[in-house]
DNA sequence: AGCTAACATGATACTGATTTCAATGTAATT
DNA sequence: AATTACATTGAAATCAGTATCATGTTAGCT
């Protein structure tokens, strides 16, 4: 982790190696959890240290922010482009890799102008859910 | 718009009906802008008002609920099934009509599990801003 | 190693968006 | 007209996120 902050021109300070860590872990995560996992490693961190790393993180490109429609805002590990599966029972959160172009393809079959970026969230019935 | 909020259950009044109007209007609106258009026309109208109609618009399926990513949450009339198409240029958000199921069908043949829906926003160069 | 500038942290105050609540107003019903 | 059910208002509370600033830490220089 350490490496990987310096590598993207930041400090590796303890707050920042935890803070990717947890993310890291957690997959997806909002402020509140994320706060409350990094004080359970470093507890004297404060909120506002969270907020300042996840934005000059997110400034980094070493996380990218999440938005799902009714959520708090989440962060994730920048994994490049994919769209999010979100079960429509339990609430998890699943990444799902594709080309950018295949959906800008498929939409462009249906409108004429320039597309730049389609950013989608797919609510499905997760594996879990399903059987039980 | 009197005789639609009673077809939805809803008593008509003044406050409501307005509010419907300017959505109306507007297209795409958030709470803060929508309170400064329902003001010129009923100036005492409270800002607590505008949202708990909008949500018991929403409630009773006569509006619906609209996130762009990094922007307020906008509210339209509910008009079926659509996705967005925002401006990358000049942020102006434009309807497109277009079957669920198509998208779903889309989806589907990339994810396994059944999908019940999918919401997108796509990013493009509207017409004005193409030509300028 | 010690010094210093640059940066990071923690505590707290603040902002803007939204919700809650108690009081008041309005409309339909008996 | 009185009763009841909702709606609206304005104020205060809450909540997410942002800004400020004094203090702490680190990396690079001597």
């Amino acid at each position: 982790m350490s490496q990987l902050l310096k590598d993207y021109g930041l400090k590796a300070t303890p707050q920042r190696t935890v803070i990717l860590r947890e993310i890291t872990e957690a997959g997806h995560i909002n402020v509140e959890d994320l706060y409350e996992k990094v004080k359970e490693k470093l507890p004297t961190t404060s909120l506002a240290t969270i907020y300042k790393n996840v934005h000059s993180l997110v400034e980094s490109n070493l996380l990218t922010e999440l938005f799902i429609e009714g959520r708090k805002t989440m962060y994730e590990i920048d994994k490049g482009y994919h769209v999010h599966l979100i079960c429509w029972e339990c609430g998890k959160v699943k990444d799902f890799f594709m080309d950018s172009e295949d959906l800008i393809e498929f939409f462009s079959t249906y409108i004429d102008n320039k597309i730049t970026l389609v950013t989608a969230n797919i609510y499905y019935i997760c594996n879990n859910c399903f059987q039980s």
